[in-house]
DNA sequence: AGCAATAACAGTAATCGTTACTGATTTTGA
DNA sequence: TCAAAATCAGTAACGATTACTGTTATTGCT
């Protein structure tokens, strides 16, 4: 099924890969429609999905009920602001170290975690 | 608006409670359903955030599209199995510290952190 | 360049987890 | 025992996402 060039699928990932924002498919599709007007939401939900299986955006699960999406693909940390709720990225040393600490007491084999932070952003810390 | 007793509620959480499950709000329907026959779906649902509202239980973000609930409240991370999808305790000393670590070169403030960890479990690795 | 095969599309209907609404039932404190 | 109010069962509505359908765009080949 080889994959086919696309400029929709395209403009999605210039998109993502340009912005500092984590947007979610519904804000990508906002956007993204400027440029294509009557492309589908589906069309955008489809991409991002393929992107992410294929490795060039990577989907954030962040528990707020909606996937936000990142172009950048190198490991790194985030972080949700409670007051806000934007998303922005941590420079962070890894924490790998952490997987073996956990695995002390356990059976099985762990290969990895999903961790973000939560708190107050620059901004909203400044305001109160 | 003060908490009322009630009988569905109370089976919720001793279900809860009693299980080393990670249980969706849906397999908690189906269980409460055997001593609350015509228990509604809905009522599950209310109860389950009721009772993680205020404290008695804990609701789990584990990314995978529906959440889980825990009657353990005291901080503990978790596991998930790739390859059965089982959601298992872990025993490991605080990983406080990563919020530290995290903080280090962040303008904000940094309250928590989430994390979970993947692998394969002690069953399915011996399997293989 | 022209053409057939097929991936990708737009548009829309369907799905799934969850929440909100409504009129009937329980619980509670007096 | 009784009335106020929380909770209920049942069902409709919701938002995010996926699946389906007939049309359009891309590709490799001649």
């Amino acid at each position: 099924m080889a994959l086919k060039y696309s400029r929709q699928r395209e403009a999605i990932k210039e998109f993502l890969m340009a912005t500092k924002e984590h947007p979610t498919a519904d804000t990508v599709y906002m956007t993204v429609r400027k440029e294509f007007p009557n492309i589908s939401l589906g069309t955008v939900y489809r991409n991002l999905s393929l992107l992410a299986d294929i490795g060039e955006i990577t989907r954030l699960r962040l528990g707020d009920g909606t996937d936000h999406f990142d172009g950048c693909t190198a490991p790194h940390y985030h972080f949700i602001c409670m007051n806000c709720g934007s998303v922005s990225d941590l420079e962070t040393d890894s924490l790998d170290s952490i997987n073996e600490i956990a695995g002390k007491k356990f059976d099985g084999l762990i290969d990895g975690h999903v961790t973000y932070f939560y708190g107050k952003c620059a901004n909203c810390h400044k305001k109160s």
